[in-house]
DNA sequence: CGAAACAGGATTGTATACGAAAATGTGTGA
DNA sequence: TCACACATTTTCGTATACAATCCTGTTTCG
């Protein structure tokens, strides 16, 4: 899709990186982020790599525990709830902008979006196919124009890749790929009211889709993979 | 107010002593934020100064330009909208939840909060009336108990205070206290409807004492200072 | 045998040194 | 006198060195 122009070797290279290995479900919550080790990965020293963790930190995608290092964020359930409480808020209107702003190009874009996030499904690549339904919704928000309001959406959905990691209880293939072509076709026809009440939905629909009622149900930190 | 327990020389403490100079119009937009002069202000190696002088830029309070430094950003008109859309998205219904959960001590820190709104108004303080009236926002969020929308309006209401530097018209003083002390009757009877109606009219209020039509009145770059 | 103290190793935190780029100041030639 | 080229200076970008902290494995003593 969108494949970062961002000269390698920068810090914002590396947070990329490291960013979409965490969404894509490569590096599951919890993993340790060693700044000797990622600096040796990517050639360069620990300044660049503290720098992209410091980035990373910022954004809640990575927790900087004091004198021990970076690890890959576990948002609690709490954290769960305020992130889609935040994405309750912030993406229907900005769905109904977009479809009121709504472009051929942007059509086109969000078509192609889909054909990819089905194509990953096929190819049995979950791990990109929960990227690319992420970007879906940062799509839209770039269609409607709104760079500070999609900057806090691509916060929440990289940190809702997180969650899902941790507290997804349906085993199903994603059923989302349904909710986003729904959306589509009320961008096709130009239904703004449609389109902010099916992101609402939809929105509801993947909190439902959690199990957000105990606590984390990943390895968390070996303390609580172990029963307290 | 709630003068941060941080501790001196880390690079938390440097942003937020900045941040609340930018706050209170003490460093006017395009600032140059030297790393070696701040260096020496807080009697700390540059390390830690980028770290912070990095944080900032993060919440687009700062400019960070390659080869050339840090400035104090200066949100364009584009931005200016971007930002109070983005209020206007999470605020209101923020407010409705704040009042659902009020609580007497919260009651009790938003009086005070006035109180001292008032006391800086009627001192000429006008820096910090700028910086507290921003702040009753942030603490109504704290209120809701929503530390992620919470975050995302500490910025807002920071980005808010540029935008102020740079496009107020109204010469005349903060006439916002009436606005709050509304919204403060409203929590007292605990009328959510109401809190989230006030909140939503009192930020079109701000939007509409803002001159958004031309470029910023502010100095610039010092090449539009001098009329191009 | 168990617990506490201690030493070794590994990793992060901070400062500093050095190279690179840009802005500024100076001098020369038309 | 003005413009252009060159030298100087300042400031930033990155790497590296060293100190501080934490973790781990061992030893020692009750």
């Amino acid at each position: 899709m969108n494949d970062m122009l961002l000269t390698p070797g920068t810090a914002e290279y590396v947070a990329a990186e490291i960013e979409r290995a965490i969404h894509e479900h490569r590096l599951p919550p919890g993993s340790k982020l060693g700044e000797d080790e990622l600096a040796e990965v990517y050639g360069i020293s620990r300044t660049i790599v503290r720098a992209a963790l410091q980035g990373l930190s910022h954004r809640h995608l990575v927790e900087l525990k004091r004198n021990r290092g970076a690890f890959v964020a576990q948002p609690t359930v709490r954290e769960a709830r305020e992130v889609f409480e935040a994405r309750a808020l912030l993406e229907p209107r900005t769905a109904r902008s977009a479809c009121e702003r709504m472009t051929p190009e942007g059509l086109a874009l969000l078509r192609a979006h889909i054909e990819a996030e089905h194509a990953a499904v096929h190819a049995g690549e979950s791990g990109r196919a929960v990227y690319l339904s992420g970007q879906f919704h940062v799509e839209i928000a770039r269609i409607a124009d709104q760079a500070t309001i999609e900057a806090f959406i691509s916060e929440l959905v990289s940190r809702s890749a997180l969650i899902i990691a941790l507290y997804w209880q349906r085993r199903a293939a994603l059923c989302e790929s349904h909710a986003h072509h729904a959306l589509m076709s009320a961008f096709e026809t130009g239904d703004a009211d449609m389109a902010e009440d099916l992101m609402k939905s939809h929105l509801l629909d993947l909190v439902t889709s959690l199990d957000l009622r105990n606590r984390a149900s990943f390895p968390g930190t070996l303390r609580e993979a172990l029963g307290q």
